[in-house]
DNA sequence: TCTGCATGAAAAA
DNA sequence: TTTTCCTGCAGAG
């Protein structure tokens, strides 16, 4: 589940739930080098596009959830650990379990600056300047849905809001980015930080707008929340034509053919 | 029980 | 461009 949303959501719970408080800290799997940091107070947890820092001191943990990872938190004590937990927290506030992170490591101030240099723009951090993401956007041929998906050009956009995105511009995915104006990746950079922050504060991904959905009252249904991820084949919502799948640079791209046409 | 699939990214080639 | 790694779940058999 994690795009940039995700992470920033998780930042924000793990705040409120552990910072300033020591932490029991242990990998029940084994794939963790818990002692480093255990039993350190939490100083701060932020998140820079889909990476985490949680800062123990000079120690900071740098997760990266992947395609898999995943956590969980509770108060109370923590649960038998089932499956694989890499890395388990426990405080007088509660638990959190971290499973199938692709990154779990102690790092350095320093390794994690570097980490943050290579990022682009985060549209979920303040005073985030889409305009350095343009920068390399204007600069090369490759197309416009696999720069979207690159965290060098923008930092926590993944494979749902990459294609939602192109499709709410109507934009055909395979433009390269030298052809892209200014005036069409502004609207493009407002509307990434508009709906990153809707999935921030709802921990989904909606992006489809109420007058595209079937009317209906209460909430959004997951088959109403997308105009064309995971719909191959199905009607588009404006103009009926089936949505098309293709794999580019090793994810499924979802578009209408006819909305985005070149 | 087995298979395939998933909102990711790095290393290898 | 392909391979590899991370884990859990749904659906098929």
């Amino acid at each position: 589940m994690p795009e940039g949303h995700t992470l920033h959501r998780l930042a924000r719970s793990q705040r409120r739930q552990f910072v300033g408080l020591p932490i029991a800290v242990s990998s029940p799997q084994g794939r963790f080098d818990a002692m480093l940091v255990d039993g350190r107070v939490l100083d701060s947890v932020t998140a820079h596009g889909k990476h985490l820092f949680e800062a123990f001191g000079d120690r900071i943990v740098h997760v990266h959830l992947g395609l898999f990872g995943k956590y969980s938190s509770g108060t109370g004590d923590p649960p038998e650990p089932l499956g694989a937990v890499r890395m388990r927290w426990v405080a007088e506030s509660g638990w959190g379990d971290l499973r199938g992170p692709t990154a779990c490591e102690v790092l350095s101030p320093s390794e994690v600056d570097a980490i943050i240099a290579r990022l682009g723009p985060d549209p979920l951090r303040a005073g985030s300047d889409g305009g350095r993401a343009f920068d390399r956007i204007r600069r090369s041929r490759a197309p416009l849905a696999g720069l979207l998906m690159d965290q060098r050009v923008v930092a926590g956009v993944g494979n749902v809001y990459r294609s939602e995105v192109l499709f709410r511009h109507r934009l055909d995915p395979y433009l390269p980015g030298r052809a892209l104006d200014a005036t069409a990746w502004d609207g493009i950079w407002s509307d990434v930080v508009t709906l990153m922050r809707a999935g921030l504060r709802s921990g989904r991904i909606i992006t489809t707008d109420p007058t595209d959905r079937s009317r209906r009252t209460g909430p959004v249904r997951g088959e109403d929340a997308h105009y064309v991820y995971r719909r191959t084949g199905l009607p588009c919502r404006i103009d009926g034509t089936p949505i098309t799948m293709q794999v580019l640079a090793a994810r499924k791209l979802y578009w209408c053919p006819t909305c985005q046409a070149a």
